[in-house]
DNA sequence: ATGACATTGTTAAAAAAATAACAATATTTC
DNA sequence: GAAATATTGTTATTTTTTTAACAATGTCAT
């Protein structure tokens, strides 16, 4: 499949996550307009981006939930799974591991990482802490291609260094500092701070 | 001013950041080129948004960095500041709190709620903790116009619900739940787990 | 059977955002 | 003082994303 619209694969992530409740609800067909209420956008928008995935639903019945649950999970999900290191076990680190904990996806924290003597050699939600001197060699061993940094932003850009020495490939920031990472290495960048200023602005400004 | 984009808006909000920085450093004049590199983006678009917000650098010393914070200032923010209420004193909560209260902006948490007896009425980084029942009260009599939602998603509908009424006018929202709000209510979800998913789906296809 | 209807799938248009192009100009160098 | 240079400010173009339009079609009621 040709590479899909970053926008497209923010909403298959939380199609998923939507069908996967009413499942839990015992139904098993849903129209687009549907999903639209469920996310709050348009119905329009639910059809396109279904069909760049290749999916079709009935005339009568809508899509088939379990199927496009599948086929979403066929497009998003490798079949191994993906493993995580988590870098800072603040606030922000132990929230995303007791999440992932929870939803028992593919994808799974499997080491997690800091310098506090208080939090290493602990276990949160299953996952180790280690020290931060072990992280190369721990992340070349476990095969872990996916970072998430929640450490204080000053040290952001040398753990986005480490963490890329180490092979990583994909890298999630949850400081506001801005990081800069080689082309084979897709960052996302989540700044809190920025979209509550935002949030201010419009409020200001309404 | 007519309204800005809503990306300019949220630049502006990472400008402003980087350039407190620069200050802080002794540094005074800024060109566009460096403003670009310190967020890697590009310096056109830095000089288109600051255009947009009606600045004026020098030919050969570019920005005037206390000027430009001060217009940025002038623009993101109210003279007398906005305050903000935390509902849900989980990790995330707690993360906002402490990291609001070492910025020191224009933005104040002002109140928390939960419904844990243990993180009632006891203060986080100043921030008091009350019952889920007194929002309302609290909210129209602290003239709060601003909140965040952090609570487990089931209840992220009902808290929604309960902040409008009480009346806020914008709602930062931690949970995967959609919400709703009426048109007068600006709205911003922020979803952890679909920001990861985005970066696996990145990952695998690379 | 037939017509009305609701829904999908897809192309076309519009809107929003990013990028490119380039004229204008202050400063420096010769 | 003229030429070269670096940078801004702004318009034009391209790309990305959303929204609209609508043909195709299976189902239902009659």
């Amino acid at each position: 499949m040709e590479k899909l619209p970053d926008k497209t694969v923010e909403r298959l992530s939380q199609y998923r996550r939507s069908l996967n409740n009413q499942l839990a609800k015992g139904k098993e067909h849903i129209f687009s307009h549907e999903i639209a209420n469920l996310l709050h956008i348009t119905s329009v928008q639910v059809r396109r981006d279904i069909m760049l995935i290749g999916y079709s639903g009935t005339l009568r019945k809508g899509y088939d939930i379990k199927e496009l649950v599948q086929l979403i999970g066929v497009i998003l999900d490798t079949d191994e799974g993906q493993r995580i290191a988590v870098v800072g076990m603040g606030n922000i680190g132990k929230a995303f591991i007791h999440y992932l904990y929870e939803k028992r996806s593919k994808l799974k924290v499997v080491a997690a990482f800091d310098i506090n003597p208080d939090k290493i050699d602990k276990t949160y939600a299953d996952v180790y802490c280690h020290h931060l001197d072990k992280l190369e060699e721990i992340i070349k061993n476990e095969n872990i291609k996916i970072g998430i940094i929640t450490t204080p932003p000053i040290v952001a850009p040398e753990i986005a260094d480490k963490l890329v020495n180490a092979g990583i490939k994909g890298i999630l920031n949850f400081t506001p500092k801005p990081l800069s990472v080689p082309d084979d290495v897709y960052l996302e960048e989540y700044d809190m701070i920025t979209s509550l200023e935002k949030v201010a602005y419009f409020v200001k400004e309404k």
